[in-house]
DNA sequence: GTGGGATTGTTCCAAGCAGTTAGTTGGTCC
DNA sequence: GGACCAACTAACTGCTTGGAACAATCCCAC
């Protein structure tokens, strides 16, 4: 079906498109790459799902792995991109920390093939996060805005003062990247879907009661 | 260096000992299926790391599938023994929530390959812990002492009524895996390492601290 | 129009790799 | 002391796969 699909559209070509063939085969391979890994994931297989071939993704991209560094790049910013559609400033603090814990969550939940490339960076160690020098921007505006929020929370006695941004970051990011990223092995082991339409406001609230009563507890002494 | 030591031992074999070989052929296969994944992973790399060959590799497991499934299996034992030790029965819920997410965090602290090997499940949706049935145990222990804990809580008014032991153990582990799991892009992203001794006892406070502060809130209206 | 650089197609190869074949050695039981 | 078998070794095979060679074709500037 798809695979005839592929094989008509491939037929009326030979039209010179170079932006957009290069376009297709990024996101061919993040896929492939998502589901199989740098070590996994085929460039033939890439090839072959392509309107184009193999020649073209050396031509374009040199090497696998450089395809590979490539459709990371792009997983990146991609995630990046919604980040500031938040008017955070004008929020009382503990519901523009809900916001933001939400404005994560559906990121996540909008982009699993980031979660999964970054599962792989991070079991080969971040070698290509780490390789890329001048890696897009460092997540940087998020936590940014992140740490204004915190601030005003603390300034209005509302929050405690034991906790900065990069805490908060992972502590939204680790709930919101498990339930995308594990969701296989936890239906495997406990037979609860993570991901079923059904739970997801269920989970979206709670991550965000999470951060707020957490953040609004007093410290232990 | 290592590779020295390595043939020194080698050197002086030849005596045979079936179960040894056996475990050490595992511990080797587990950290490098940790580290480079089913399709990353070889098999003579596996083989020269062992005091035994690659034939042996397929004489006790048969295929490098069946090997993969072997040291998860494994990993899911090893991770599971620790369970126990814990006596919930005689705390009060609020500590005894609090030292089962701190057992949560010191286990997969101690334990980095298991999430390692976890991650790699995911990324190819778990094909192999779906895959071998009666997988070891559905970590089904730790639930039940969880949901005794958050019941005894409910029963004091003392825990807020809308969560269930699963979402709690999400909660927890999802903390626990990513500080070590994602511990690598989250140092290239934002230079910070989690994993640090140094900041070890803070993160095992914070996330003893979100789970009671959590269960303890009343849920919003 | 046409020359030449930018693209695309086809074919092949060498290395890498999972898995095998064919045999050897050590230990145990009689 | 030798028969038998589980445990072991080494060398090989054939397929897969990243990558390159070598053309062919397109299209824009002039």
């Amino acid at each position: 079906m798809k695979v005839e699909q592929a094989k008509t559209v491939k037929a009326e070509r030979r039209r010179r498109d170079p932006e957009r063939t290069r376009q297709e085969i990024l996101e061919v391979a993040t896929e492939e790459f998502a589901d199989r890994g740098l070590a996994g994931a085929r460039v033939d297989e890439i090839a072959d799902r392509t309107r184009t071939t193999k020649r073209m993704i050396y031509y374009y991209f040199g090497s696998k792995e450089l395809l590979y560094v490539a459709a990371l790049e792009r997983a990146y910013e991609d995630i990046r991109i919604v980040e500031e559609s938040i008017d955070v400033e004008t929020l009382d603090p503990v519901t523009a920390i809900r916001r933001l814990a939400e404005a994560t969550f559906d990121r996540h939940e909008a982009n699993p093939n980031f979660s999964r490339l970054v599962s792989h960076e991070n079991v080969q160690q971040a070698r290509f996060v780490t390789a890329a020098r001048g890696f897009p921007g460092l997540d940087r505006p998020g936590i940014k805005i992140l740490k204004q929020v915190l601030e005003r929370g603390r300034n209005e006695g509302v929050f405690r003062r034991d906790v900065d941004a990069l805490d908060m970051h992972m502590l939204i990011s680790s709930f919101c990247f498990f339930r995308i990223n594990n969701r296989f092995t936890f239906a495997a082991n406990f037979g609860r879907n993570l991901v079923e339409p059904r739970r997801r406001t269920a989970y979206r609230r709670m991550i965000g009661d999470v951060v707020v009563d957490y953040l609004t507890s007093p410290p232990a002494p």
